[in-house]
DNA sequence: CCGAATTCCTGTTGGC
DNA sequence: TGCCAACAGGAATTCG
């Protein structure tokens, strides 16, 4: 499940690979995957086009196509490959763009959740998703200010967490490791985190999130043959996935719950609020 | 308007 | 051993 730190990996292992190439065909084997849904469309808008850079945003990629803009997200299982026209399909290969070089890029997903959507430069920031999109963990604008208005809600602390329209890049692993770093229970009510705590959680998500990218993102039920993903930060969990087994700060046994449908780790103690 | 539940999807896991 | 329901979950959509 590519998080910030995971899709900032693969960003980084991409980039340098595909940098000004140019898209000499695509094939698509899951119509559902793409916007605009006609292939044709999608063909027509892509095809000729050099890839100028790739950014990221929150856990959306970003191909700058030079006039126009492809906005990928990896959803649970995305991934990517590179190969050449002698790479036979892969099993869950559901797009290939082919470069004129004759190098291809492939996207792999096995639960098809992805999405590869077309998207006008001027267009980028004022539409959905990015519209709605919160801050960045580093970003300056996120201050402690900021997210306590952001916690005027009755709904669960870790679930406004995983929005976002509040803080960029949080998913199911990282955001349990921020509220452990925080001292934070995951079903404590938004509404109750004070100011000091909301302090702790940018905190904490800056510390999480840069310490994961600089491992590489975290290796959990993946494959690692995959570009970018073949972190070692799961070695680093504090409660993620580690449900029974001793707190490393008061060896109290981590609990795992369900929040809002999600898989959720804690410890008990260090936890309380 | 708000928040919870459902939906998409398929490989893996656990119970019987 | 084999079968099958339950499970995993980001974000859009539907429901109450």
């Amino acid at each position: 499940m590519p998080e910030l730190p995971e899709v900032e990996t693969v960003r980084r292992g991409l980039e340098p690979r595909v940098l000004n190439k140019t898209i000499q065909a695509i094939t698509v084997h899951y119509l559902p995957m793409i916007r605009p849904l006609s292939l044709d469309v999608f063909k027509a808008r892509l095809i000729g086009k050099t890839i100028a850079a790739m950014r990221r945003r929150g856990k959306y990629l970003v191909f700058d196509l030079s006039d126009i803009i492809l906005l990928v997200h990896l959803r649970m299982e995305g991934k990517f490959y590179l190969g050449d026209e002698t790479t036979p399909k892969m099993t869950h290969e559901h797009i290939r763009y082919t470069f004129t070089d004759g190098s291809v890029l492939i996207y792999h997903d096995v639960r098809k959740f992805g999405t590869h959507t077309i998207k006008e430069v001027d267009a980028l920031e004022t539409t959905h998703p990015f519209i709605n999109l919160g801050y960045e963990p580093s970003d300056i604008r996120l201050t402690a200010t900021y997210l306590k208005n952001k916690l005027k809600t009755d709904r669960k602390i870790k679930t406004v967490l995983l929005d976002q329209s509040i803080i960029l890049g949080l998913g199911n692993i990282y955001v349990d490791e921020v509220l452990f770093c925080a001292k934070i229970r995951p079903t404590t009510r938004a509404k109750r985190v004070s100011l000091k705590k909301c302090r702790s959680i940018i905190a904490c998500s800056q510390k999480v999130i840069s310490k994961a990218i600089q491992l590489g993102g975290s290796s959990i039920r993946s494959y690692t043959d995959s570009l970018g993903i073949s972190g070692l930060f799961q070695n680093e969990l504090n409660v993620h996935m580690r449900e029974g087994e001793l707190c490393y700060t008061c060896q109290t046994p981590i609990k795992k719950i369900k929040v809002n449908g999600r898989g959720t780790y804690y410890c008990s103690k260090c936890q309380q609020y």
